[in-house]
DNA sequence: TATTGTTATACTCTATAACTATA
DNA sequence: TATAGTTATAGAGTATAACAATA
């Protein structure tokens, strides 16, 4: 693709754009993917870690509804979380169906883990771009989010859909 | 997401640049999708209609690489879009075994169709960004696409892996 | 009777392998 | 023997449905 240096007249908007987003993100999804192997997570394990981070001792339910993916879907994610230690369930006292989530030390640092690889990740992906251009980059992008009012920290990939296809690739 | 103005100083990039390009691409290629089903296309078959107005009569093996996708898999898109007379294959009068594809009237018509799909999604999907905001962001991804190597009009999807997992979800 | 989490099942998508007809 | 395209098979990944325990 052509570069646009800042003195270039703005040209008019193209259906481009849509299309380079679709497509530089499913690469930037594919590539941090990659990078997230070696710690033997798939992507929705990092979700679910994020998200507990942020809001410890959540029940299944919760998160499901969270994160906008089946309960049934979670069980098995959760399974092989809590089978490395990073993750435990707590029964409830109170209403003894209900799972809390928790992170145990291990799942602490595992969160550390994903947030270094996650820095080198965006260092790699956006090494076309100087500090300032990133920093407008995510501005930009950060509007859009928001007016489509897609939820922060929780990506489209995890969501239940009612009837309409999922996610196929083009964009 | 918060938005930035201006005349804000220039923050240190984060790694949620990365995810932010995740989460807009997924949801482009998701909101992508919902438009083009009206036409009773899939993305690659807007895919393959996009490859080959650009290069009309090539064979399915030539196809197949440029799209990044394996030829059995070429197989049953085709055929949809042979059944639709929106393609069709030719076979070579020197090589009997390949198959010339072709555009037909009506898939030169889709195509123009698909046009006008994709000029309302970016609409839609920018409608955050004024026209020139939205020149910019076309001109930094589109520098991030350049320097990552990703092939002009080629979504990731469409590729095929040796080894690896595709492109799963979070970013 | 309703809800939490689980298990079981089915469906979609796509990679891999086997096959045919040409070359 | 190799190649273009096709068909057949199998494996992920995930939605839907049925279920057990508790409320």
């Amino acid at each position: 693709m052509t570069s646009a240096r800042p003195s270039d007249p703005p040209s008019p908007p193209t259906a481009d754009v849509a299309f380079l987003l679709a497509q530089v993100g499913a690469h930037a999804a594919a590539q941090f993917a990659e990078r997230l192997s070696p710690l033997q997570l798939l992507p929705p394990h990092a979700g679910i870690l994020r998200a507990l981070r942020q809001s410890d001792g959540m029940s299944q339910t919760a998160l499901s509804e969270k994160l906008g993916m089946f309960p049934s879907r979670l069980v098995g994610l959760i399974d092989a979380l809590e089978e490395r230690g990073l993750v435990e369930r707590r029964s409830s006292a109170e209403d003894r169906r209900s799972h809390a989530l928790h992170l145990t030390r291990a799942g602490q640092e595992m969160v550390q883990r994903i947030g270094r690889v996650a820095q080198e990740h965006r260092r790699a992906l956006c090494a076309a771009l100087d500090a300032a251009e990133q920093a407008q980059l995510a501005a930009l992008l950060g509007r859009i989010a928001a007016e489509q009012q897609l939820s922060p920290g929780v990506h489209p990939g995890y969501r239940k859909l009612g009837k309409g296809r999922p996610g196929a690739p083009d964009g």
